[in-house]
DNA sequence: CCCGTTAGGATACAATTGTATCTATTCCGG
DNA sequence: CCGGAATAGATACAATTGTATCCTAACGGG
């Protein structure tokens, strides 16, 4: 065999490269030759790692749903020792909003590749398993601690679970948009936190 | 004079041929030549109604914001008579979300547009002053409100309505990816207004 | 040592894009 | 009734796009 190069390496840069554009300049401004330019690399590098344009967007969808796992995984860990429900809530809702640049720039393209599945159902069919995995293991969770006593017998863990999602899916877009900082938007969810678990003092 | 044409009314159907196509098929479908096709006009008769693309994307935007506030105003002219401020919470943001065809096609090219947005400070600048508006309209109401003892006094008003708000952008942009019903996003709402307001019996 | 496969450089191609220009038609005021 | 302004058709243009092709260089196994 002649010079051998680690492909699955290769595919990374240029995802990186292709998430680096859609998250600074929008999906929009994506092209071949614009990944190939941010990688370093020429055209020919980029058709020869991907079949075509969809191959790599869809790559990129996926890189993105990898790093929001292991942002949620990372922060939970971070938080190390015992965990309140509370607490999961908190790690988890927050780890989707834009806080450092890092994760600013990720929800940026997490959010242009959202509305592009909205008239593109194979990246549709990549993009929506977080969400969902994300509502089981949440309700999962609220429902144990319903049954424990941690939150009133009155509430209904799959709907406060779909609401608490989408707050977070709608106040990332407004600290996206400049409409409200990122320490406003941690203290709308907290709020709500207060209001299921109790005040964080109890 | 020679020929008159009305202006406005022509850069009207131009605009709606626009938003068709960035509804349908997404803000990255839209091109000079497709919306003269949709419009059935010559390409000509589009770049003499508007100076640039730029400026029709930007009549797109107005228009869709217009939408927006006639619906909120039609609906809460159609459940006429007297409106607790719990009506009018129910009756704005259920008018945010997608429930008939036609809201379903707005809320795609709103969200289209959102995300252009975050890349295109025109843009940006045209489409903030609605979810301000709203965003004021409801604090004033819900400030009211608890003034009145509708809602109990430990509540923070700007926080509730910004949070109730998100939820329904959250909402809209899962009922746009059929991860839930119109019905079901319903449902969270109200679940909520009975969090805030009390049960709709009381 | 050298052949064949892998890796990539260089370039081509047709399609689509926004925008500009040239021209023809319409039709009202004088 | 006719000249000039308003409207619009036809076409052109350069830029950018995704993709395809041709060719060269590298290099490990025989």
């Amino acid at each position: 065999m002649p010079r051998q190069v680690d492909h699955d390496e290769r595919r990374r840069q240029l995802t990186e490269a292709l998430l680096r554009i859609a998250s600074t300049r929008g999906l929009q401004a994506v092209s071949m030759r614009e990944i190939a330019a941010e990688a370093g690399v020429s055209l020919r590098v980029v058709q020869y790692y991907f079949t075509n344009k969809q191959a790599l967007l869809e790559s990129g969808l996926t890189e993105l749903g990898a790093r929001m796992d292991r942002r949620v995984k990372q922060r939970a860990a971070a938080a190390a020792g015992e965990l309140t429900p509370r607490d999961v809530f908190a790690v988890v809702l927050d780890a989707a909003l834009p806080s450092d640049e890092q994760s600013r720039l990720d929800s940026m393209a997490w959010t242009a590749y959202y509305t592009a599945a909205l008239t593109d159902p194979a990246l549709a069919a990549v993009g929506l398993t977080l969400p969902n995995v994300l509502e089981n293991f949440l309700t999962v969770r609220l429902t144990a601690a319903q049954q424990a006593g941690d939150i009133a017998p009155d509430r209904d863990p799959r709907t406060e679970v779909a609401g608490l999602l989408a707050l977070a899916n709608g106040l990332t877009s407004s600290v996206l948009s400049g409409q409200r900082s990122h320490e406003a938007a941690t203290k709308i969810i907290n709020y709500q936190l207060d209001r299921l678990f109790g005040p964080v003092a109890a």
